[in-house]
RNA sequence: GCUCCCGUGGUCCAGCCUGGAUAAGAUGCGAGCUUGCGGAGCUUGCGACCCGAGUUCAAAUCUCGGCGGGAGCGCCA
């Protein structure tokens, strides 16, 4: 069954129209156009600039004619022109019933595509192990997290991988702090946050004595050395550290195929510069540093590995991305990391392709920064605030609205605030432009109000509310030719558009698209429920047509809301 | 100094890759709709493409030059 995509049909019947004139099938098809959702404008239409030229006529003129030209037939209903184009009204009845009825019978699948056969890796956050996820991990993990399930939607084969950065002099100021200056010696709190105060302890102590530096020094050089207290040491504080990482990525819901510590693999990067260096595709500078000409790509040159034969950040990055493709066999590796490092993985990219490690597509998903409003949740002095504390703070908030409206056990409003509550959080970050700065504000994302999480729940909560109370199964069928208001139209338009969605959101990496959407259908549905009539009320066929309406769109904000990975509760 | 990113109503933000119809949405402010199939909603009014050139039949969109904001510039991550 179609889910109503008639591009390939009218561009058939176009092109038959414009036989002899040399304007062929393949050179209309990418001319059609699905114009902005409006009661005046074209299902689909035909811009007719561009056979101005062939006929040597104004576009006016051309699109009146082809309108009486080109017949209504198939899935075209009618044909006509507004100024220069041509526009197309698909057959409603004949959309109707392949949209509802494929969304029906798809289920959670609809918008989906079946498997392209192609692998894809995603790696993040990839976070040092030395404090809590804040909220630039945040954006992160829901930015990673929300791709991942686009990608996996539209066909790809996904694996997601994390990277923790556990080693190097970060950590051995926690550990340093923690030998010489900590009095409780076990966490009392959640253990990563123990960590990081550890390392706040430190910066505040390094103030005073600044020979601490020296020090940290010799605890990484012991560490390297395979110093047997330094190494039970850093084992003590890395596993609280990623201890606590779990229980924030239980909260958030995320799993990763396979986890790196580049404390097991840090060295492993060299040798492949060794040879690469030998084979003198790298350089030596006047140093002794191995060096990669990067010149002649536009970059600046990057050290790859130290005259000493240390390791940097980008020996193990290339070291990673050979273990990722020994894994994975990936066709594409995504990185998602702030853009501050975009000249790094620029660089990255280009050594990774001179030193053929790895050669399939590579792509850093860039975001940038999430500031707070000043006061409220950001802590005394000014410090970011954490993953844990923001969700916390967030169900909270969400708790005391549930409570407002309905009396219901405490376990029953604590999931709703739950669902609410990270709905608001993931829903607010996730509408953004990823490259974008911005400001989180906690009231605005969960005041139910404007472009919210809460927003889309509610319309699917109102849907489900009436299915309910409707109480019976859904009809099979119903008589289509029913819903041709606008409002009934428009969002029959809008549920045939969910699959270009999803394939815009993968290949553009960005679950903004997705976000975009779930905002215009709900409006459309809202704005539908409070013009119609009582549904329950409406004689038998008219209710039939309009309950599989609104079901498919509770089915498609169910399906959209799960690529952001946020919840759909039927009640909130 | 060089490189990259961003600049859209009072405020926030989509559209830019792939140029086309009256620039979408939210918020704000003004005016309405309520004991509703859940008003956490809906209707309606006001209000914007940083500046200047260029390309084009057509520029928010492409190119160049300014201005403003942010980030980054071999041996931190």
């Amino acid at each position: 069954m179609s889910s109503g995509d008639y591009r390939d049909e009218i561009a058939d019947i176009l092109a038959k129209a414009l036989e002899g004139s040399g304007f062929a099938k393949q050179g209309i098809l990418p001319l059609i156009e699905r114009p902005e959702l409006r009661e005046d404008y074209g299902d689909y239409s035909f811009p007719c600039f561009a056979l101005a030229g062939i006929f040597k006529k104004a576009p006016q003129e051309i699109a009146v004619e082809l309108a009486a030209k080109v017949p209504a037939k198939g899935v075209v209903s009618r044909v006509s022109a507004v100024g220069p184009y041509l526009n197309f009204f698909v057959d409603f009845r004949k959309l109707s019933a392949d949209v509802l009825g494929s969304i029906l019978e798809s289920g959670d699948k609809f918008g989906s595509s079946p498997s392209n056969g192609l692998r894809v890796v995603i790696e993040y956050p990839s976070p040092n192990t030395n404090k809590p996820l804040h909220l630039g991990h945040v954006r992160n993990m829901l930015l990673g997290q929300s791709l991942s399930r686009i990608l996996s939607f539209a066909g790809f084969r996904v694996f997601q991988v994390n990277l923790n950065n556990d080693r190097g002099v970060h950590i051995c100021k926690a550990m340093l702090a923690y030998e010489r200056f900590s009095e409780k010696k076990v966490p009392d709190r959640k253990p990563d946050h123990f960590v990081g105060d550890l390392y706040v302890l430190y910066g505040e102590k390094v103030k005073e004595h600044p020979e601490l530096e020296q020090e940290v020094q010799e605890m990484l050089k012991k560490w390297e050395a395979g110093d047997k207290a330094t190494l039970r040491l850093w084992k003590k504080l890395n596993t609280w550290a990623l201890r606590g990482f779990a229980e924030t990525y239980k909260t958030f819901g995320i799993k990763f195929d396979r986890v790196y510590n580049e404390s097991e693999h840090y060295q492993d990067g060299r040798q492949i510069v060794l040879d690469a260096f030998k084979k003198g595709i790298l350089k030596k500078d006047e140093t002794g540093n191995i060096v990669a000409g990067l010149k002649e790509f536009g970059l600046p040159d990057k050290i790859l590995l130290r005259a000493d034969g240390t390791s940097i950040y980008i020996t193990q990055d290339i070291n990673l991305a050979r273990l990722k493709y020994a894994d994975f066999k990936m066709d594409k590796s995504i990185y998602v990391v702030g853009s501050e490092q975009a000249l790094h993985f620029r660089q990255l990219f280009k050594v990774l392709e001179m030193l053929k490690v790895y050669t399939g597509g590579l792509f850093h998903l860039a975001h940038g920064m999430v500031y707070l409003p000043e006061g409220r949740m950001k802590s005394r002095e000014g410090r970011v605030v954490d993953a844990d504390d923001l969700v916390a703070e967030m169900v909270g908030v969400a708790e005391g609205e549930v409570k407002k409206r309905h009396k219901l056990s405490e376990a029953e409003v604590k999931k709703r605030a739950v669902q609410i509550g990270l709905g608001a959080v993931r829903f607010f970050i996730l509408k953004y432009d990823p490259l974008r700065d911005f400001t989180f504000h906690p009231e605005e994302s969960i005041s139910f109000e404007g472009e919210t999480g809460p927003y889309i729940q509610y319309a699917h909560a109102r849907i489900c509310s009436v299915l309910a109370k409707y109480g019976k199964k859904l009809p099979s069928s119903a008589d289509f030719s029913l819903l041709k208001s606008w409002p009934e139209r428009r969002i029959v338009m809008l549920l045939s558009r969910f699959p270009e969605t999803v394939e815009a959101a993968a290949s553009g990496y960005k679950p903004l698209a997705v976000a975009r959407y779930l905002l215009e259908l709900s409006q459309a549905f809202n704005h539908f429920y409070d013009t119609s009539g009582k549904i329950l009320e409406e004689g038998a066929s008219q209710k039939a047509a309009h309950l599989l309406l609104i079901a498919g769109v509770r089915q498609v904000l169910r399906n959209g809301l799960a690529l952001l990975v946020i919840d759909a509760p039927e009640r909130m």
